[in-house]
DNA sequence: CATGAATGAGAGTTCATTCAT
DNA sequence: GATGAATGAACTCTCATTCAT
């Protein structure tokens, strides 16, 4: 009986556990959901903690007790929007008789996701610096994540024959950059609304045959 | 006698209105120097009026005598370049056989400009959104203001057959795009010294002939 | 024996959301006092949100985190003081044998709350005007509900042939100075302590009889 | 001839001493006049040496030049016009049989001169306290010396059977506040142009009869 | 005498973060 | 764990006064 009461006891204590932890993780996601609406709504700097724990419907200090401090809410965001969109990008061998396509895929995928993620990609973008140390570092890092990913697979397509020869650093930043210039303009300030995959394939097909007419 | 007298005095008198009135010409233009620089290292945001004034060597009250508040210096700033920037362009005539040297010639200016300005240039690239209402209202009419005077050239040079038709909006924000992001990242982040036309010419082969191979 | 428990828990929690709950009280009125004690000794406009919190033994935020600003805690201490005012005034029916006595205790009445909260009857009455769009329409809101209810009176007493018939706007606004200025008088600057109720007898009797000799 | 000469020297320098003296005497009244018309519409606190030194197209360092600051021109206007009042006031002879008409019309000039510089009254009556160490003190003792006038008057006519025996310090202080307040109602609030010689008169019959029936 | 550029102390207010309960 | 009252450094901006020219 000894040992009933005890194992009785043990599993109401995990159920305990599990049941905190599962709430733990549910605050947890509603303060990442509730910041990058504010974010989203009001930009870095303009987004305050109140903003963001009266939308969470969560206490001052229990914002704290999650995270570090406004600029680790939105590093965290950032990073989990960097992992879905590297996540979106699939590796195309360059030898396959459909590699333009597939490339054309992985933009259209990408598009689509910045697109669904309007909001926060805008507050990525456009938020480019002076927001705090730690925020701007990591905005470095990604960046350079994108363009070193891209660096490779420019010297792999040159290596298989499916490029150009390029200065691969100097055309990933700027496929960076037109990329982002790009969407910035579609996501948020045009009205009209965009034709996503229409968007990735003219973009690409200037990036592949330049202005120059034929 | 007399008149030589009050000429000599009023001479005296334009001397002194005279250095006074350079004086505070000169003093106007330091104070944007030091914002100019402040606003560089530290971007909008984290830099105050208090970094500003220190560096300029100047006081409170002085900053306030010289410019209504932080954000007209930092409009007083984006205007004057953004003027530069223009004048840097001169109109190709599409029809002339050195044409697309003339748009070479063109793009080096602006980024020999930009590169002799790195630090003003990156604020005025990176900082993005979400400043200031005014400020943003600015940045965001000068991104039209170029983007109009890409879409009339590529519009223009369609007609003459320069380049391909192609959606001259989403071509104009792709190339702006491209050109932030190349001179920000060879302005700001890389420590080797950037050759100038050699990433003018890069960028302009890259745009016009594409990536595919010929 | 678990619900026990949980009463106990229960009047634990809430023994401390009430001690929590009163500790806000007491701080706002601790704030409130060192106020009106500042806006006494000072005046509206030389009396600064750090000379309050500093006699509150207050931080800066918390200050704003009880009022919205220096102006609304001067609002509150007015019409906080106001409502006593009136609350201390009943009204007397011109038909009683007794009025003019009844008249008289509610005059008493009201001077001896000025002279026992004279700092803040000095600030009502004294801090004129041109302090603050705010306060200015505040103040003169007050006059104007002391001076109707005057009004009315009057009007009421003449009906009844309590008073003889008057310009009932222009006598209740004598009337209203006469007491002001008496007070103030009283209040701030005499050292000799002011004996009050012979002060409002006196009062009463020169608006009662008037000057001429009988 | 060197005479001459010398009395023509001394004549012109005479004469340009006299004319600067001339000059001196105009500017100081020109700020003054400024000053009145800022402080009248704006108050003293929210009137700013600015203010007054544009209104009266003069230089910051020549305001300091003819005024010790801000708070010693009002203190000017202030005295000047405690002058003018005090010589609107013509001592009346108690025994005189029209002894009561001369106080009336002794009211009614007092009055007339407020409403002709009503914006000028209305500051001075309504900027109470807290503006100024040195301002404060003037005005308590104009205070001080309106109210001695008054009492010298009440004991004189107490003497003479004129007025009942009263506590006159008390009276004095209480038609002060009479006056104060209806005119300062009269001047600045009611849009209705006022019976100057109407409103003197009311007020006066109000002190002399009292409010009780006959 | 006259000027107006320069000053700086001080104003009100905000907000990320801490910590006793 | 959870709360929210408390903090104070930092912010932008004003304005009476000074002083070199």
């Amino acid at each position: 009986m000894a040992q009933v009461s005890l194992a009785y006891k043990a599993d109401r204590r995990d159920g305990r556990v599990i049941r905190a932890e599962r709430r733990r993780i549910e605050r947890r996601a509603a303060i990442l959901r509730a910041a990058e609406s504010v974010f989203a709504t009001r930009g870095y700097h303009a987004a305050s903690v109140d903003h963001v724990i009266k939308a969470a419907g969560v206490s001052r200090g229990t914002f704290y007790l999650y995270f570090e401090g406004k600029s680790h809410v939105f590093l965290e965001l950032l990073d989990s929007f960097s992992s879905r969109l590297m996540a979106a990008i699939e590796v195309v061998d360059a030898s396959a008789p459909d590699a333009w396509l597939r490339v054309l895929t992985n933009l259209q995928r990408v598009v689509r996701l910045l697109v669904e993620n309007r909001a926060l990609a805008a507050v990525l973008f456009r938020s480019a610096v002076g927001l705090d140390a730690n925020v701007d570092e990591r905005l470095d890092r990604l960046h350079d994540h994108w363009r070193n990913m891209l660096i490779g697979a420019l010297e792999n397509g040159a290596e298989r024959g499916m490029v150009r020869p390029v200065n691969a650093y100097l055309v990933a930043t700027a496929l960076i950059g037109s990329i982002k210039e790009t969407l910035v303009e579609a996501l948020v300030k045009s009205d009209r609304t965009v034709n996503i995959d229409e968007l990735a394939r003219a973009l690409m097909e200037l990036h592949l045959s330049g202005l120059r007419p034929r």
